[in-house]
DNA sequence: CAGAGCTCCTGAATGC
DNA sequence: TGCATTCAGGAGCTCT
């Protein structure tokens, strides 16, 4: 499920396969993705050069002359460069062409998405998005702002992109274990000493990740089709009732806002 | 406004 | 064996 790591890790395996490349042609197989891919946006990218890449968040950003392609991998999205003779296959959804090959997306659950926009500074899904885990705006005095204003649990909030974006699921619960703190403590219940070992913990998880090419638990690859290796250092997501590797209690697993939340009932009390 | 719940989708896993 | 049901989840949208 590509979260942060998992979407920087394709954009940096993909530099040097695209910038500096000219779109030849986009092939859309089926539009249908959580957006609709918009009619016209093969014309408008087609013989543009890529100037560079970026994200924000979670989505992945192709800067061209003229305009930006948006990207999206959704939770099942992936991206591989292919020779033009390799056949499309099902879910094979775009292929963005260039001279010497193809980037193919491939989206089985078409939760992914694909914008051109004029500046994608302005596009509408990416306004209102809390700041980069990774830099400076993401710190111990700005979160406890967010935190104490919220009637959520630690979880929940951290999720939030309004809050800080990238942070999913599975970086959530791992990020929570490795500062010591209860998925369900209220928000604003969090002293600040916490506030500043989560904020380590959620940059230092998310930086190990992106060293070891995300995490693959099912659908994710790395461009060139590795899965990412993040996995085996994962501590306590998707490992229910396996000992904790610091006390030996057993791992809980617990439903949070819907989504699946791990922790150690030892390390992590309220 | 804040927050809870719903929704899109398919494939894998589970249940009978 | 096979069909039906359940679950997973990013994040915008709707409703309260």
């Amino acid at each position: 499920m590509p979260e942060l790591p998992e979407v920087e890790t394709v954009r940096r395996g993909l530099d040097s396969y695209i910038v500096g490349h000219v779109i030849q042609e986009i092939t859309i197989r089926n539009p249908h993705l959580r957006w609709q891919v918009a009619e016209d946006l093969p014309l408008r990218a087609q013989g543009q050069v890529i100037k560079a890449t970026s994200r924000r968040g979670k989505y992945m950003i192709w800067h061209l002359q003229r305009g930006d392609l948006i990207w999206h991998l959704g939770m099942s999205g992936v991206m591989r460069i292919r020779e033009h003779t390799i056949d499309a296959e099902k879910h094979d959804h775009i292929d963005v062409i260039f001279n010497q090959h193809r980037v193919r997306f491939t989206d089985p659950r078409r939760f992914g998405s694909l914008f051109y926009s004029d500046n994608w500074q302005e596009h509408p899904l990416l306004q209102n998005l809390g700041p980069e885990p990774l830099s400076t705006e993401f710190n111990a005095q700005d979160f406890a702002k967010a935190l104490y204003k919220s009637q959520r649990n630690i979880k929940a909030v951290l999720m939030d992109s309004h809050v800080v974006v990238g942070v999913g699921n599975i970086y959530a619960s791992e990020a929570l274990f490795l500062a010591k703190i209860n998925p369900e403590t209220p928000a604003a219940n969090m002293t600040f000493a916490q506030i500043e070992k989560l904020v380590d913990a959620v940059k230092f998880v998310l930086n190990k990740a992106i060293q070891a090419g995300g995490t693959t638990l099912k659908d994710f690859l790395q461009i060139n089709g590795k899965p990412g290796y993040f996995r085996h250092e994962l501590q306590v997501y998707a490992k229910a009732l396996q000992p904790c590797p610091i006390c030996q209690t057993l791992i809980q697993k617990i439903v949070l806002g819907q989504r699946a939340t791990y922790f150690c009932p030892e390390c992590q009390k309220i």
